[in-house]
DNA sequence: GGTCCTGTCCAAAGCGCTTTTGTAACAGCC
DNA sequence: GGCTGTTACAAAAGCGCTTTGGACAGGACC
């Protein structure tokens, strides 16, 4: 069932059709209902593709994986923003339109889309340092939100972030407060804004109440358990080991749990931790008091507003730029307490 | 740039552009080149919109991700699965489109995607016992693929699953081989096809060997690390406790080995595990020999192959139904040694 | 010379919508 | 009665492609 055939079978222009089922006024209230009932009763939609061509927009935003020679940079946050950005698009009547790209195409790629007329906007995620992209898009003219932000970059943008550094700060004090003054660091790579910017909350809180900063404390690797387990268990056979850990995923908290039950130590007596946790879905914390104290920012939450910005950036394109930054809240669970003396 | 620009620019029509860009052969080798030469100059990119509505094929493919009221059903796994598709299109030329929708709704979305025109074919992804989409698609008439098996239907259909239950069979006849007799199940929902399988590989494995199947060795839920810690925990406290694990995924594999060692037991010595391991891209085991014993299926190299039986299946909707059973890899790690006497 | 290919190219229709630009019909007003 | 406004509909253009159905020139063949 096209228009043509649904005006026909009313007996009406295709055009009075088309108008009655978007709202226009130009339409009695008695044809309009006429329309509606029999729109619904052969249950037609337009066709996308061709009001797509016919109105010049596509209702679809685009999301780009980057991919690194022969594997896509999958990240364990990847299908949760999606979630959530995916809620957004559908309520408001968008699709979502991911795709891989080899990282050294990214730039072709995001001219493509815009040449080819396939999506109206864009989600950037995972912001490098000095990212090239910003810079690109502005130039390209494909409206655009930004999931972080690109350090280093003096460009207006709209971007939405968690505010990284004051919720290791924040950790941090935590930590200090309970007593204690040796807090290892496990970071994601400080290639990665977010990273970078949780270590200067880091330091800036150690400085603060006048603590050394130790490089031996400090890690940065991809998020894993494996690396979580191995940075712990270095740092505790060190000679002055840490009291405290700062830990950046839950992933990687697994393995720092794992190292400190393996030294035979109790997790919140004698080492304390606190991860960051984006709530994903996979990892949810059951129990009542959760297992780990944790800055804790929805990831899926990021998705929907961010999704939403890129909405409003379409419909206002000349807009001024939105910034969005999140506080993290810190959640006491069971893997912090006291310093041992 | 679009189409007829172009062709002004030459000194040609639109069809001998069109046609030379799309390889026909009744366009002289020279023109050909020439038009090439001049689509590269000026990056000219077909119209998307325009291509999709003359050909009436979209070239998208279509992933819906079912929500259950205000969650979204977020899997580890999607993201691998994505990216893993997401490769096979963007080198055959096709676009993904993921949708979320209300599980109530999704009849309504299948139907409307097709009468929207909006995607050629569908991946359909966690089928349950008695899928009822299988047979709804097929009265849609929109060509789809299945990532796993749906018992209880007797349609044919094209789908590509991991042989759970074989793989389940053999790592409990290699724990058996190493002299266990008492082994524990730590499965998934068995709601899901697939755990459901796995559980059946398990029982037919300890039946041929005259092996009392015990319900108290036997769990089910959703495939947390807390889930894998509580189960392993119980069943170990259990005046006959198990000396072996057969673990749903890596996730739950974690907390199993956290209650082994908590239990003041070593993993591979005292009791052995093996997991079922889906070579998430951020969960991988980077060691020399892995941590884990595991019945390996990498489930990006199944988005790879599903993708591309979705667009077979688009060229040739009236072809035969193909069916891929994935053979899992049997990976000896440390997790695995001989039943202590 | 006429016929029949063959190789190149093109005009125009069509995909299914939206939107612009009318155009009747009717009412209100002097 | 003539003018202006308003309301409710429709004809037709246009979005940017692909595809159908020629057209035309040149060579081969009889």
């Amino acid at each position: 069932m096209n228009l043509k055939q649904l005006s026909e079978l009313l007996g009406l222009s295709q055009t009075t059709v088309s108008r009655a089922l978007n709202g226009y006024t130009d339409v009695s209230e008695a044809t309009r209902a006429r329309v509606r009932a029999a729109a619904e009763a052969h249950d037609y939609r337009p066709n996308t593709r061709a009001r797509a061509l016919a109105t010049g927009r596509s209702r679809v935003i685009g999301h780009v994986i980057p991919k690194i020679s022969s594997h896509a940079m999958v990240n364990p946050i990847f299908a949760d923003f999606i979630a959530g950005a995916g809620e957004t698009y559908s309520s408001a009547g968008y699709e979502m339109l991911i795709s891989v790209v080899d990282l050294a195409q990214e730039e072709k790629a995001y001219l493509s889309m815009k040449r080819r007329g396939l999506v109206d906007g864009l989600i950037v995620s995972a912001p490098r340092m000095n990212d090239p992209r910003i810079a690109l898009l502005d130039g390209i003219g494909l409206p655009y939100a930004v999931h972080g932000r690109a350090t280093g970059t003096d460009r207006q943008y709209s971007w939405l972030d968690v505010n990284n550094r004051r919720a290791f700060t924040r950790a941090t004090d935590f930590l200090m407060d309970l007593g204690h003054r040796r807090i290892g660091l496990v970071n994601g790579l400080e290639t990665m804004d977010f990273a970078h910017r949780r270590r200067q909350g880091y330091e800036e809180a150690l400085r603060a109440r006048g603590i050394a900063i130790d490089p031996n404390l400090m890690r940065q690797d991809e998020m894993t358990e494996g690396y979580g387990w191995r940075a712990a268990r270095d740092m505790l056979a060190q000679p002055d080991p840490p009291t405290a850990f700062l830990v950046s995923s839950v992933i990687c908290m697994l393995g720092v749990r794992r190292a400190i039950e393996e030294a035979g130590l109790v997790l919140g007596r004698d080492v304390s931790a606190v991860t960051h946790d984006d709530q994903l879905s996979y990892l949810r914390d059951d129990g009542a008091v959760p297992a780990f104290t944790a800055t804790r920012s929805s990831v899926r939450e990021a998705g929907q507003r961010l999704a939403r910005m890129v909405i409003d950036r379409i419909d206002n394109p000349e807009g001024p730029h939105v910034q969005e930054l999140l506080e993290a809240e810190l959640i006491i669970g069971r893997s912090t307490g006291p310093a041992p003396r």
